[in-house]
DNA sequence: TAATATATGTCAGTATTATTGACTTTATAA
DNA sequence: TTATAAAGTCAATAATACTGACATATATTA
C-alpha cells in the first residue's frame, strides 16, 4: 500500500513541490495527533492533581536520571520559578528526590523514588501503547519517516541537543 | 543513508519489535517537534495579544469557512464558556464575523474578515514555511511515514471525521 | 581574602487557557 | 404549546506560565 508508487527520488526531493493545502493539512495533523498523543496520561493524572508539568518533568527525571535542575529548565524551556512549583509538589509528595551535587554541592541531582517511578511507568505504560499501536499500523518505513521530519520540524538546537545525548 | 538496510517487509510490519527505549525516543520527538512547530507563531501572537487559543479558532475558521460556532467546539474539544472569550475578542477586535444561519437562524456561522485573514496569513505562513522545510530536508517518502504515523497516533474518531473531511 | 558569579529556591503579582455550574435569549421541532 | 437546541453570558476556580525581586549556599576570580 505505501511503495507502489514511489515515482519521486530523493534527488528529487528537494524540488518537491507542496502545495499551501498540503502543508495545512500536515499542520493539522501534527495538531491533533498531539492532542491524541496527551490525553491519554491528562486521565491518569487527574487521579493525583497533578498536570502535564508534573508529567514532563516525571518524564525527563526518568529519562536522563540524575540531572541538575538546570538541565531540567533548559529541556522544558520555562522559567525556574514555573518549574519550582511543581517540582516542589514531587519532591514533597515523595516521587522525586534532590540530592546534593558530589562535586559542585550548589547543584541538585534529581532520581524519581520508587512511587516516582510507578508514577512514570503508569504514564508512560499508556503512551507507549499508543505509540506502539501506531508504530505497527503504519509499518517500519513509515515510522523512519514519520522520526525524520519530526526531527526536522524541531529547532535545530534541540535536535543537536537530543540527538547528541541520544549516541 | 535511509533504504540500505529496509530488511524488515510490510508483512512482517505488523509483528514490529519495539523496545521501551525507541518508543520513548518517539515520544519525546513528539514532545519537541510540537514545541518548536508552536513557536513561530506563538511570537506573532504576541504582538497581537492573543494566545494560541486564538491561532486555533483563527486557524479552523479559515479552514471550514461558515463553520458553525458546535463545529468549532467539537473540533477544538473545549466548553463553549472557554470558546466564547476567545470568540468574543476576536469579533470585537473585528478579525471575525458571525453570520446568522440562512436555514436554522440560531446557528452563526463563522468568517474571516479581511484583517483576519491577515492574522491568519501571517500565522500559517510561519508555520507552512517551518513545515515546507523539514518536508523537503526528510524527502517526500519520509514524508508520507510521517502522515500516516500522525493519522494512527490520533483518536479513531478523529481521524474518521477528519479525513472524511478530506476526501 | 574579598568580591563576584552561579545554582537553587522562594514570594508576590499577573495573564492565558481551561474547567463547572447556572442562567438567558432566540429559534426550531414535537 | 411545550420541549429541545444553538448560542451567549456571568461567576468562581484551577493549572501553567510569566516578570521582578530577593535570599542562601557554594565556587571562582581578582
Amino acid at each position: 500500500m505505501a511503495d507502489h508508487n514511489r515515482v519521486v527520488t530523493s534527488s528529487m526531493d528537494a524540488m518537491l513541490f507542496l502545495t499551501d493545502d498540503q502543508l495545512l493539512q500536515g499542520i493539522e495533523l501534527m495538531y491533533f495527533a498531539y492532542k491524541g498523543f496527551t490525553s491519554d496520561p491528562d486521565l491518569i493524572l487527574q487521579n493525583y492533581s497533578y498536570g502535564r508539568a508534573h508529567h514532563r518533568a516525571v518524564h525527563f527525571i526518568n529519562r536522563r536520571k540524575g540531572l541538575k535542575v538546570n538541565d531540567l529548565l533548559d529541556i522544558l524551556g520555562i522559567t525556574k520559578q514555573s518549574l519550582n512549583r511543581v517540582l516542589r509538589q514531587l519532591i514533597n509528595d515523595g516521587l522525586v528526590e534532590s540530592r546534593v551535587g558530589r562535586q559542585d554541592k550548589r547543584e541538585r541531582n534529581l532520581y524519581l523514588t520508587e512511587e516516582g517511578k510507578s508514577l512514570e511507568r503508569q504514564l508512560s505504560d499508556a503512551q507507549r501503547k499508543r505509540m506502539r499501536s501506531a508504530y505497527r499500523a503504519a509499518g517500519s518505513d513509515a515510522v523512519q519517516g514519520f522520526r525524520l521530519v519530526l526531527e526536522k520540524i524541531m529547532d535545530a538546537e534541540t535536535r543537536n541537543r537530543i540527538t547528541q545525548d541520544k549516541e
